[in-house]
DNA sequence: CCCTCACCATACGGCACCGTATTGACAGCG
DNA sequence: CGCTGTCAATACGGTGCCGTATGGTGAGGG
């Protein structure tokens, strides 16, 4: 037993790496191979298959990116602070990852996380504006708007960045609105 | 001359139903010869190459889908109403196409359509903020805000639809929100 | 000292697509 | 009737990927 797994993991990582630079098509075995200097002998050695490897690139992602920082956010104590922490962050770091994923959505895998991630997080959004005094269905509405405003965001800084201007000010302003 | 181009336009329709369903993969040469019961021997003679053929499905995305609303939309003087219908109209029938072409723009056609139809929709929005009595800048920030939700609310529709619930009563926050 | 086993290389067949001939079919006109 | 131009079918070669089969290689255990 007691699989040290290095090489697997080092194969989980380019394919992350993959992903975000050039979308699903590139978490491909024969160009990973190529970038890490070896061929598909080792990569059908540590997975089943190309699915395999994308199942095991999406539960990664949604263990580094989507549980970690919604468990982090959930250390504070303030709701308005929370919300912040987290609209504020999405100006901060375009998450490109997110968006390839997206692009994928075809893959039912996939499609699977990324509804998953859209369920936690707005379900998340949805508690701190309950905390803040709104009612549930007024929160579960806002923490939609949130949401969304996110995932466009997202969008935008990749596809029309020069349209986004002054990112802090924006920041500004959409917690301003959002959150009041 | 007078090249009814008939035939070019059935290629050309076929296409863009296809990129609706299967995104811009679909649109392929072989594919579509399939589909629309004929071979590549047609697509070749009314088209240069793939190229081609995506970037007169993208193009005809752009008249259809960004400058005939937006032309549409102008057509109402008053600048809350044009926002309604604006918003409200994204909440309710969800722009497929356009996600999927959100989900390609790696192919460089693509991307430059899709940054231009962000830049004329938040002019076009900023431009009626700016008479509902913003000021320039705060104006220009809260098209930005409009037009991500627009994005968000797409992308949910596609990828986590079970999540929005009630359309019409979360069409009716967002504008209570946005346009006050 | 050899053998096993984890690990990787090589080589192959298959598939789906792009693009290019080359060859027909058929309509209108002289 | 034959010629020409428009359009489509067939057939081919090329590419990039997946997955499999099979053959090393080197380190540790008996």
């Amino acid at each position: 037993m007691t699989p040290d797994n290095l090489d697997r993991e080092r194969w989980e990582r380019a394919a992350l790496d993959a992903l975000e630079r050039g979308g699903l098509a590139a978490v491909a075995v024969e160009p990973l191979a190529r970038a890490l200097g070896v061929t598909k002998g080792s990569f059908y050695w540590h997975f089943k298959s190309r699915a395999d490897l994308i199942a095991a690139t999406v539960a990664r992602w949604e263990r580094l990116h989507v549980d970690g920082p919604l468990q982090a956010a959930g250390a504070i104590d303030d709701p308005r602070e929370r919300l912040m922490e987290l609209l504020g962050r999405a100006g901060a770091k375009p998450p490109s990852i997110f968006i390839r994923l997206l692009d994928a959505v075809d893959e039912p895998v996939v499609r699977a996380a990324v509804a998953r991630a859209a369920q936690e997080r707005v379900a998340f959004l949805a508690k701190a504006f309950r905390e803040l005094g709104l009612t549930p269905a007024r929160a579960r509405r806002q923490a939609l708007l949130a949401y969304s405003t996110y995932v466009g965001r997202a969008h935008l800084a990749r596809d029309a960045p020069e349209l986004l201007g002054d990112q802090a000010a924006l920041s500004r302003h959409i917690a301003e609105q959002l959150i009041g």
